[in-house]
DNA sequence: TATAGTAGTTCGCATTACAAACTAATGCAA
DNA sequence: TTGCATTAGTTTGTAATGCGAACTACTATA
């Protein structure tokens, strides 16, 4: 059951393990991986379109149409920023809020079932070993803890 | 910066951070993810477009029009299987299979990089972890040792 | 030999992501 | 204060991704 994989490869699968659980959760709550991302991102706090992009990795004519979409199906909202006329702040609304909730709850359980294999200390130090290298990276918070 | 965070906010930034590297040097390569991929699922061994849809998580559909574009730019070739008329067997080019390599090696030394904030007792650690969580997972090999 | 099943392809659709060109608001300099 | 450069977002056009459904061609089996 264990392999002996380097350290490159284990990122690379572990990756495309988490991306399959992700999208699995996606499809559950009828979500793009990309439309879960943003609802995560906006669940810690409202942000701007530049903001976004930058905790995204995307270009600012992506979040447009990605916040677009989202918008359509009624789980974020747009506002005038009264400070600057030219920025946007976005928000999820009441609904918005209570699926990327659920979405976050359901995904934390199956990751951590996806886990649930090893013992609970081997799992501690490789949070803590996952936490130490994203730090290390500053990788935005597009899955609050 | 070494934050104390839970297993599934760990595993999904650290996949994020993963994919953003993995997106960084395949743009070095003029190769979209997916077709690094599928570059790296070949570079074991020639397959089927059924069994690439497998280990891709993948509908035939989307098989098809992947190869087509690597194909087009000449990375790899279909043949006509010998034993089944209706199989289609895929195989690297020269070309295709001297670009998975310079692919897979420099994206193993950038995640080597991506970790080197650790000591190598840490790394070791980490890998065996990972290779369990995948090793227990079935997880195909879509990144080579 | 008829027919059911399998391997791939094709088509239409929605989403994603980018760059370039655009609009509108802001801020700074003369 | 006026004028111009900058900044925030949007729009548009293009390419890639991924799916399901319908299709073709080959295989297997009853």
């Amino acid at each position: 059951m264990t392999e002996e994989i380097g350290v490159a490869s284990g990122l690379v699968r572990l990756s495309f393990l988490v991306q399959s659980v992700y999208s699995e959760v996606c499809q559950e709550f009828d979500l793009t991986p990309q439309q879960a991302q943003l609802l995560c991102v906006l669940a810690d706090s409202e942000s701007n379109m530049a903001s976004i992009g930058q905790k995204l990795g995307l270009e600012k004519s992506s979040i447009s149409g990605l916040v677009d979409r989202v918008e359509k199906k009624g789980l974020l909202r747009r506002l005038q920023s009264s400070e600057d006329g030219r920025s946007v702040t976005v928000e999820l609304t009441k609904s918005g809020a209570k699926i990327a909730s659920a979405f976050h709850a359901k995904t934390t359980s199956r990751l951590n079932e996806t886990v649930s294999c090893m013992p609970a200390d081997v799992r501690r130090t490789f949070a803590s070993i996952a936490g130490r290298i994203v730090g290390e990276h500053q990788v935005p918070i597009v899955f609050p803890d």
